[in-house]
DNA sequence: CCACTTAGTGTATAAGTTACACTATCTGAA
DNA sequence: TTCAGATAGTGTAACTTATACACTAAGTGG
């Protein structure tokens, strides 16, 4: 079957870089590539897009398909066309990033991918395509986005610490940040509401469980 | 001739949000189409992609056959894809959004445009395809971008005054600033650099005339 | 029951933002 | 020539927001 056209068409794609915080740093997806080109080198995971499908629904796909890896929280990054970016021909690519609490993690490598694993940001292996740059733009975004909305939020899981939560934003900036203020700052949002659990958790006070107001929102802040 | 492939490809088109300010107000540049769909209803201009073109050539390219106008600030904005979006098939369109000063204008209908013409952002005429939304969107980004860079200097020309550069601030804002508040804000980018020239301009002190340091270039503040 | 560990809380200071009114310099008309 | 009218240009005090900082609370385990 062969699909014919007046003009010469781009082939379009969408590819992912999906964060997650795992053992204590910031850590994402790559998908170790079965095919050429860049055979046995590591992507991120993505594809090509259906014709009866919408980008987003394309990049939930390729990223379950992939790496078994579903309900994450989504946003469009930005659409990579330069001509050469890909050797098989014109691809465009519309990549996005997602975030996904540790919790909710079965990856498993898929049909296309030969292996999946998790790396920190600082340490990268080299990626194929240009995904390094769609890397770095992804991670970009999301340090801004901390500043002024709630993003950081859809790391967590469904109930989770102040604490921890406060782990999170010093993992992503890369500093420590004040207890008092984190918390006050926090709360202030109004995003939040405790429960009235508590988690033990070691030798020492509990602390009480917080949980999202409206889970998968994220907020403008200020 | 005609183009084969073994699974069907989506066309990719470029649409370009172009923004000035004009007569006081914040306006956009529509074209009137000259062939389905949408034939003689106001569109933004655009069209498709090139196969060796990249996305952002293309932009500048649409723009300029359209409408005559070059040399604009363009930025990428978002990337629409619903399957359903244009009624000949499925195209995914990038979107852009550009700004730049009413000095800079010549435009003309050209080819595949009956007409051109600069509509208020707040009296726009009905748009074909999904362009109100892209229109929404692309104005939604220029005002928050007011607040963390210095866009805004896109829509000045080369020499401007800092009354003038307030303006343009209160029409995209909608609301009126303090002139005090206003220059020490913008002053302390340093940005900008006063010329040795000043603007006579009627029955008054004449004004004096500052420039951008690097003209082009976009800030990010605090 | 004591030592240890993390949870949880308020206040004083510094920094930044906002509100506000007068003098300066030019044009044009009397 | 001088006066009325117009926009240019300038500083400070009040308020709001952000930062720095240290102790008590409530568990666990020895």
């Amino acid at each position: 079957m062969s699909y014919c056209y007046d003009h010469p068409r781009p082939a379009v794609a969408t590819d992912i870089v999906l964060f997650s915080i795992r053992e204590g740093r910031l850590m994402l997806l790559l998908v170790k590539r079965a095919h050429e080109p860049f055979a046995g080198a590591w992507a991120l995971p993505g594809g090509f897009v259906g014709i009866d499908e919408n980008l987003e629904t394309s990049a939930l796909r390729e990223l379950e398909e992939e790496t078994g890896v579903t309900g994450v929280y989504l946003e469009q990054l930005h659409t990579s066309g330069e001509p050469d970016r890909d050797p098989r021909g014109r691809v465009i690519s519309v990549a996005y990033y997602a975030l996904t609490p540790s919790d909710r993690l079965h990856i498993h490598a898929a049909s296309d991918a030969k292996a999946v694993a998790w790396f920190a940001l600082e340490d990268l292996p080299p990626v194929a395509f240009d995904h390094e740059k769609i890397v770095n733009m992804a991670h970009r975004r999301l340090v801004a986005k901390l500043d002024y909305s709630t993003i950081a939020f859809q790391f967590m899981p469904e109930m989770f610490t102040l604490s921890e939560l406060q782990a999170v934003y010093q993992i992503i900036l890369g500093e420590e940040l004040d207890k008092r203020n984190f918390r006050k700052g926090v709360l202030a949002m109004s995003c939040l509401e405790h429960t009235s659990e508590r988690r033990r958790n070691g030798n020492h006070r509990p602390a009480q469980l917080y949980r999202l107001k409206s889970p998968g929102r994220v907020e403008f802040i200020k």
